[in-house]
DNA sequence: GTTGACTTTGACGTTACGTCAACTTCTACG
DNA sequence: CGTAGAAGTTGACGTAACGTCAAAGTCAAC
């Protein structure tokens, strides 16, 4: 018993073009060609398309297929491990491209000049940036960056005013000679740490990298030492042992 | 003020060949072209390349980027509100294959023979099946005969008990004469209907179809037949009315 | 004048096929 | 037996958004 290409497609519901591909890979090869050049397929051939098109149904790309239906139930555990772990980073990355839509559509509606004309608030610091970035990942920055400011005024000045708050509390911590490892001083990083999280947990490079870049960012340097010389070197030194004892990698 | 196109990349976290591709599309466009064809870019370019990354951030493709960085915040948010239904329908289809991949992982690592030598049940009856599927749709057939030879012998087992139990009370009420829309007949399609609904919410079409196929096909036909004659004709009267009363579309 | 960094255009590769196009083969009918 | 129509073949382009060479011209500095 056998069955030409289009019976096939047509008994397991996929089309003739499909059949040839997979030849082409190799993935399903016809038990018979003829004189002629037409392809036939017989039973086994139809039971390995169940499974590769099951397997297809599933996500997997067809090279994974490829390394799959000829193993064992052993190798197919294994893909399909991998694979789920794959399919739930996509859905977390989904889930949180749909709160950003979701914030953005809602500063679109609410009127705000999403990012206005001062787009060139920090292209002029390119010199430090450049060294600090390349060690945690450019990316990371520009994309916290976009999203900052993608934000109303107002949130930024509330995201501000809580920033201030904090700097404020790590100076006096300073001025009091608390150390970067001292329970009060690790309070006030672990509200910095809640303050950072608004746009998604930060990682820990990149919560360490962004102390390093405190102390050498002059920019950002200015934000902790205007309430006291120094305590922006506390602050890093506090973020580290923050990261250390809190964040993994 | 103006930049090389490699100072733009780099300012806002992208690649040369991003730019020209971008340009080569139409979506930005260098505020001057030297005699040497160098691409400069200016402060207006900067900011609607800023705009386009950070929509490219949020998903949108190239071409709805195009049509929505000309126009106002309203074509944006309509851009985005269409966006997020799109993510939604897409983290949906996800959160079901990860079951999916789950299930199939589990009956693998039972030792489950996935979809044994019996590929051929159903696949002897295509002259009726064609008839029917082309109806709704042969995919979403083809889709839950892969997903019913995919379970376990037990599970098939229990899933035709079920079925047994409800074909028999519809045997009964049939006997009793019961009409199609009766409160105890649509009870029992109600249970009908939960029990198709392992594989997922059934359309209407497909319900429907479903219902039609029943009469139409000779081994549908026979399952309620068997308990009494006419059995399936008022199975097929219930489902529709079922549908009509509580499923849309 | 040479080196090295930067630029250009052009073209191929990526996923899993869909969709012609041009041509041959099979099957049924008058 | 000729022919129409269905079905088969190979070949090639298109898809999204660039990455990645390749070949060649340009610029700045030593």
């Amino acid at each position: 018993m056998e069955w030409s290409i289009q019976d096939v497609a047509r008994l397991a519901g996929t089309t003739s073009r499909t059949l040839r591909h997979y030849g082409e890979l190799g993935l399903l090869t016809p038990s018979r060609v003829g004189g002629n050049g037409y392809r036939y397929f017989d039973q086994g051939c139809l039971v390995r398309l169940q499974r590769i098109l099951l397997l297809r149904e599933l996500g997997l790309g067809l090279p994974a297929i490829a390394e799959v239906v000829d193993g064992g139930p052993q190798d197919t555990a294994t893909a399909l491990r991998t694979h789920l772990e794959l399919l739930e980073r996509e859905r977390e990355r989904i889930g949180r491209q749909i709160a950003s839509v979701r914030t953005t559509l809602r500063k679109t509606e609410e009127g705000e000049q999403l990012m206005a004309e001062e787009v060139f608030d920090g292209f002029d610091h390119t010199q430090y940036e450049q060294e600090v970035t390349e060690r945690w990942g450019r990316d990371a920055y520009q994309s916290a960056d976009r999203w900052w400011r993608s934000l109303s005024q107002a949130d930024k000045d509330e995201f501000q005013r809580r920033q201030r708050d904090i700097a404020k509390d790590f100076a006096q911590a300073h001025l009091a000679g608390r150390a970067a490892d001292s329970d009060e001083v690790q309070a006030i990083t672990q509200r910095h740490f809640d303050w950072l999280s608004i746009t998604g947990r930060p990682a820990k490079p990149y919560f360490v990298g962004l102390g390093e870049m405190y102390v050498a960012d002059p920019r950002f340097t200015e934000n902790y030492d205007r309430h006291g010389e120094g305590t922006a070197v506390l602050v890093r030194d506090a973020m580290r042992v923050y990261a250390d004892r809190n964040l993994t990698d």
